[in-house]
DNA sequence: CCTGGAATGTTCGAATCTGAATGTTTCGGA
DNA sequence: TCCGAAACATTCAGATTCGAACATTCCAGG
């Protein structure tokens, strides 16, 4: 650059911009500045120095010392910004699970939260109403939550009630992954979920174009996302002319360990029985574990049995690949978080949102190339 | 370049734009000007070049200082964010109607537009999916557009052409006050919509809650917007388990003029002879005709025929004021904008949205009350 | 030749910037 | 703990600059 003399001394002197330019230059170079020698250098009186430090300061350029400044630093209380710290609001969030799902859901309200400038606090639950409530109670009892997030149990009479008691709450509530029905009097909350059954959907639909005419589909009754899995599919084979009665359909819930082979090997039989080729595995620990009990069998993934998963969680990692639905986890917390904060500054005037999001397809090797031209069974109706 | 004598105190003066372009060269030889020292150099009063410093700094190509200008400064608070001003996108909009509903739309949408910094062409159309296509075309040639709003006929097959036509465009489209259905092939299309079966119900408990038993419904199935609102009524009434099938439901689509007053008194008819006390009715113009009408004939409102309009646009001008279902218009055009400029800064990887709001129930004289205890026929099953 | 509008210039009170004077706070060593 | 020096805040004044209102000039078109 041009480190010769002052040129500031000699007779030019600078506009207030093009010295704070100076003054933030020198800042950056040396990490920390006193008043006297910015003064000195730039041929303005120290006062002159400390208006601009004031500035600077007030914008959050620069941390303001005894005797000069430097670059802006985490501990200094007054910088700019850290005056909302006080006042800006907290977001409580209550999921089911911290292991499966709802990490990438927090990972993407906690993106949400930085850039709306909110907290979160976040407690694990599990998919069982009454804990649900308790662990929301914890959090109203413990911090200052201004909104919540929840993603609660809303099936059965003890669903129902906690939807009731997350409605009558005095702060903004929105729901993650759950739609809160139209009958019962929970009009005022608003939620953000995935579109489960268009995935399914696509799910369906990618299967048929690979050449798959009999398509099946394995659930998990326990898991709430199911029934909208299920709609999809139905829908999607509706759509298709593929009988969804004469479909295997087959729920696994509760099924473990060395139940699981047997269970596996019943819906195989059903499988060959009805000529089905392809698939929809909810849950893709399911659908892993599913694949590799047909590895196991000796049934060829793609070629015998193509596999969707659901989730897309593990999917990648079993051996073949399983082709997945995507839910947009990131943007569900996202979303949910600019919901809370779109409520908390705007209050009633803002009409309750009510969003869907489509998930994607993750095409892997289980679900392409069609059935196996020299399949035991998939040929006889195949195109 | 060229440094010789003033070449503008030789007598030739200079036209404004080549004084800018004069200015900006010395701008960007020294990095800083006086005001003082360009007037001299140029010149012309120093007013004039503080004239055109503003006009320079409007357009963000240079900072303002007490004094002179300087080189564009990250510093200047000022010209933060005028930088995208140059490529800030533009949105076009194509709504059905300028003078009914959409209005208030427009209006929140340009809202949205000045906070996202993006600019917004609208054009009016019809209720027509051939001119829908025209007026979207029309913005697509003479403007800029990098992504549309539309409210587009979606009925029969001129219409799922044009949802077609729309979905295969290269610019992210949203729907406003539409919902793209699952089963053509427009699953890329996000919309906003009010859930106008939300407000119907609304509508419908509103009126229970008011003492009545019988609840009509006259809508205009003209209007797209038509079909929700009796899907809307027809669900609340089954939760109330009142029968749909025996209650006053008409549609007064094309009906005109003197044909009115016929149609009106047929209803009334209709009313007397099931003992229907309240009517839910679509588009609330519609319901201003029918009070005048109901007053006309000497009927009480709301004593013998309580009313509820739907849109909120003329409600409060009848007299009685009557109550109506008021959709969150500005709310539509705000998150449309919010939609189209999110999808065009994050692109691909953000999920399709879909976004329903819930409408408002404004509660006016014309609704309230319950059915008239002398009234000549509701008192019947009344609680 | 006139006229209307755009660009430019003049005037003058208001706003801004800077630095000196003065009183107050903070820091570091005794 | 106290004290003195340095650093800081506050106020005021002088100089400069800004900008609104009005006047002037220039130019095209009737």
């Amino acid at each position: 650059m041009s480190p010769e003399q002052t040129p500031e001394a000699s007779g030019k002197s600078l506009f207030s911009l093009q010295r704070r330019e100076r003054l933030m230059e020198e800042l950056r170079a040396h990490g920390a500045i006193t008043v006297r020698d910015v003064a000195a250098r730039l041929g303005v009186s120290e006062l002159t120095i400390r208006r601009d430090v004031n500035i600077l300061a007030d914008e959050g350029l620069l941390s303001r010392v005894h005797g000069g400044a430097t670059l802006p630093s985490p501990l200094d209380r007054t910088a700019a910004g850290t005056r909302q710290h006080a006042n800006r609001h907290c977001i409580g969030m209550v999921v089911p699970s911290l292991d499966y799902y709802w990490p990438q859901v927090i990972s993407g309200a906690r993106e949400a939260a930085d850039e709306q400038q909110v907290r979160i606090a976040v407690r694990g639950s599990t998919y069982d109403a009454a804990d649900n409530r308790r662990q929301v109670q914890a959090l109203l009892d413990t911090q200052n939550i201004d909104g919540l997030i929840v993603a609660p149990n809303m099936t059965g009479p003890a669903g129902q009630e906690l939807l009731r008691w997350l409605n009558s709450l005095p702060i903004p509530v929105v729901l993650a992954e759950r739609r809160s029905p139209a009958e019962i009097p929970a009009h005022r909350l608003e939620w953000v979920a995935t579109d489960h059954a268009f995935g399914a959907g696509m799910a369906v639909r990618h299967l048929w174009q690979e050449g798959h005419r009999k398509i099946g589909c394995m659930t998990d009754s326990a898991s709430p996302t199911s029934s909208h899995v299920v709609r999809g599919w139905e829908q999607a084979m509706s759509a298709l002319k593929i009988p969804v009665n004469a479909s295997v359909s087959e729920d696994s819930a509760g099924i473990l360990g060395a139940d699981r082979g047997e269970h596996f090997d019943r819906i195989l039989q059903l499988c060959h029985e009805t000529q089905t080729t392809a698939m929809l595995v909810h849950s893709d620990t399911q659908a892993v574990a599913f694949v590799q009990h047909c590895v196991d069998r000796g049934i060829d993934v793609p070629g015998s049995m193509a596999v969707v998963g659901y989730d897309d969680e593990v999917a990648y990692l079993a051996e073949p690949a399983i082709s997945a639905v995507r839910p947009p986890k990131r943007y569900v917390g996202r979303v949910a978080v600019q919901l809370v904060s779109a409520r908390l500054s705007e209050g009633r005037n803002r009409p309750v949102h009510r969003i869907e999001l489509n998930p994607d397809l993750i095409v892997r090797e289980s679900s392409v190339g069609g059935p196996r031209a020299a399949a035991d069974y998939a040929m006889e109706d195949s195109l």
